[in-house]
DNA sequence: CTTTCCAAGCAATATTATATCATACCGGCC
DNA sequence: GGCCGGTATGATATAATATTGCTTGGAAAG
């Protein structure tokens, strides 16, 4: 892992203490570890893959263990699941309730999340106008990304 | 079922049909008859509450026998998976290859299916911007529909 | 100090999905 | 007819994902 990388998991690490300090939640020492698994590796994580890395430093874990963490860690909007993948990144914009919209390459299996207001604009107005007051948008768009696209 | 719904399902099942019988593609007693299920109960069901329903009448049901179903069927834009559910629900503009757009009533369950171009095409927008080549973009949009918010 | 609350431990089990190999059926072709 | 290749289905097993319920321990609140 880089420096720089480091770093910036490190910025991130501490800016989810604030959001949970903020919020009077309570980012323990297992929450913090499950969060920094998913920092470190920048790569979509199913909950069983996290759960075996877990286990290399936590011998007792086992499902509930990774499945509450995960749990706590989408509740402060620290951590977002991709569905179809059953697999969970990073929230790129942490610590508060966004319309999530990922890019799933189907090449090399990188997710990155944007954050686009005008399509979230549209959506939101598309559910309104059937009276449907939305709470919580997924957008997991399928495709080729740029890299792949143009392998240069 | 009313008279209504019932010549309504005819009329997708008939549908189907001259779309398969167009790609080429057999729509079997089998798979003809999980499309039936589906759209029969017009609410989201699992592979295997359509596997218990589909043993009534099809001993030797197993798992494999209704996800090759249910895999067909989506090739064939007949059904669409809900990620969020695993659930399965007919195609509304059934046939062809379409941006899928749900609302899900997280008080009733009701899943409708809508296609806004407008949303739509801000999302493809938004994926390009970022160099990305979309193929398949799902939207599943959480929320209270309008049935339960004015409950008349 | 003790009550309360919540996180975590632990075991079992439920739910969702796939792998694999065998069999049956249908069409064309010799 | 007999064979061959392809596709659909049958059957069994198992993998992958997720939850339930009950218990324990420690820290915060009163």
């Amino acid at each position: 892992m880089s420096v720089k990388a480091r770093r910036r998991m490190t910025a991130q690490m501490d800016r989810a203490a604030r959001v949970c300090a903020r919020q009077g939640a309570q980012l323990t020492p297992l929450r913090r570890h499950v969060l920094g698994l998913i920092l470190e590796v920048g790569a979509p994580l199913t909950a069983y893959q996290l759960l075996d890395r877990l286990k290399l430093t936590h011998k007792g874990a086992a499902p509930p263990t990774i499945y509450r963490a995960l749990d706590f860690l989408m509740e402060q909007h620290l951590v977002h699941k991709i569905e179809r993948l059953n697999a969970f990144v990073p929230c790129v914009e942490a610590g508060h309730r966004h319309p999530a919209q990922f890019l799933i390459c189907c090449q090399c299996g990188v997710v990155s999340e944007i954050e686009n207001r005008a399509a979230a604009n549209a959506l939101e107005h598309a559910a309104e106008q059937e009276g449907f007051r939305p709470r919580n948008t997924v957008v997991e768009i399928e495709g080729v990304c740029a890299a792949c696209f143009r392998p240069s």
